[in-house]
RNA sequence: GGUACCAUAGCCAAGUGGUAAGGCCAAGGUCUGCAAAACCUUCACUCCCCAGUUCAAAUCUGGGUGGUACCU
């Protein structure tokens, strides 16, 4: 079984620059693991590594779509499994690196999407029910409701019951050996904070205007939450300078302990002690699980 | 110095005699096809302090302390 890397961790956490320190130690190439870094265009704005860095290291998955269009979790890991494979064939070690934890995980654990699931007049018929008539009807199917899901995790699931999609079992493809970066509480807001001026400084606000421009809808800014939801909501004049920046501050921390959940789950990782030498770590880690 | 008003959680805030709403923040969590999304849970044994009235006080009375506004 070919071996993967994966790099995951919180927003602002130093992925990227760790994903390229190994893929250039271990004859590698970055297969990006994000879902918004897909997107031409959105470059300050998803923390995207620069034309710079990825002449220091081959990268994958970037600017593969345009502003506007859907994309989805089947449809990245397809493209990441081919991007993979190909590294594989050319003798090279792929890295998965990025921050959306669903996406490395289908990559990782080998979430199977064997039917197809576009039927979007069955989509627009479910979103019309309550999230108890959607509860109902699951149980109809004799599908199990778990606690706490919320109306889109449910319309999902009675969409899959509706099509006769039964969960699938998971078919890994790889070998894998995951690192996580997960700061400090403390040291990771300061990181976000610093992180958000420098951003900003550089022109994050004009990358939105551009964007705008260029035709990007206000349905696609929102949905993509965090910077461009905020930056566009500011430039629409909903916030003031003030109200935008506390806000979107907010939620980018919000996110960084969405993901901390979300990771604590993740089998076979290794947490890098982020205080200590993590990048020498990571490199006896990667080191010890290619050699075994 | 005088007069008036106010004092409830980290913040905002409802509650005027019957046993502390709500929002924000924060923390924890859910999640296999929108995931930077969507959603859930927890968070004041106590209402500035002291005394009093009452079966019962955050709520009424007196005093103290602190704040705000106006007057001198």
């Amino acid at each position: 079984m070919n071996k993967l890397i994966t790099v995951v961790g919180t927003t602002a956490s130093g992925k990227s620059d760790l994903g390229i320190i190994l893929a250039q130690k271990f004859n590698g190439e970055v297969i990006s693991c994000d879902s918004r870094q897909v997107y031409k265009g959105l470059d300050l704005g998803t923390g995207k590594v620069t034309k710079e860095e990825q002449r220091m290291a081959v990268h994958h998955l970037i600017d593969i779509i345009n502003p506007n269009e859907k994309f989805s979790l089947a449809e990245y890991q397809k493209l990441a499994y081919n991007a993979i494979n190909g590294c594989f064939k050319r003798n090279k070690q792929p890295f998965l690196v990025g921050g959306t934890g669903l996406y490395s995980r289908a990559v990782a654990e080998g979430y199977n999407f064997e039917s197809e699931l576009d039927d979007n007049a069955l989509r627009d018929q479910i979103n019309k029910l309550t999230k108890e008539q959607m509860i109902a009807e699951l149980l109809s199917y004799g599908e199990e409701v778990p606690e706490g899901l919320s109306p889109r995790h449910l319309a999902r699931r009675l969409e899959k019951a509706k099509k006769g999609v039964a969960k699938t079992s998971n078919k890994p493809l790889y070998e894998v050996l995951q690192l996580v970066m997960v700061p400090e509480r403390s040291v990771l807001y300061e990181r976000i904070k610093i992180r958000l001026d420098k951003r900003l400084q550089l022109g994050m606000i004009d990358e939105v205007k551009l964007l705008k421009q260029q035709g990007a809808t206000n349905e696609f800014l929102e949905g993509l939450g965090l910077e461009y939801r905020y930056i566009n909501r500011y430039i629409n004049g909903e916030y003031t300078y003030e109200q935008f920046y506390e806000e979107l501050l907010k939620q980018i921390r919000h996110f960084a302990k969405r993901q901390t959940t979300w990771f604590k789950k993740e089998k076979n990782a290794l947490w890098l002690d982020m205080n200590g030498n993590f990048e020498e770590e990571a490199v006896c880690a990667v080191n010890a699980f290619l050699k075994k």
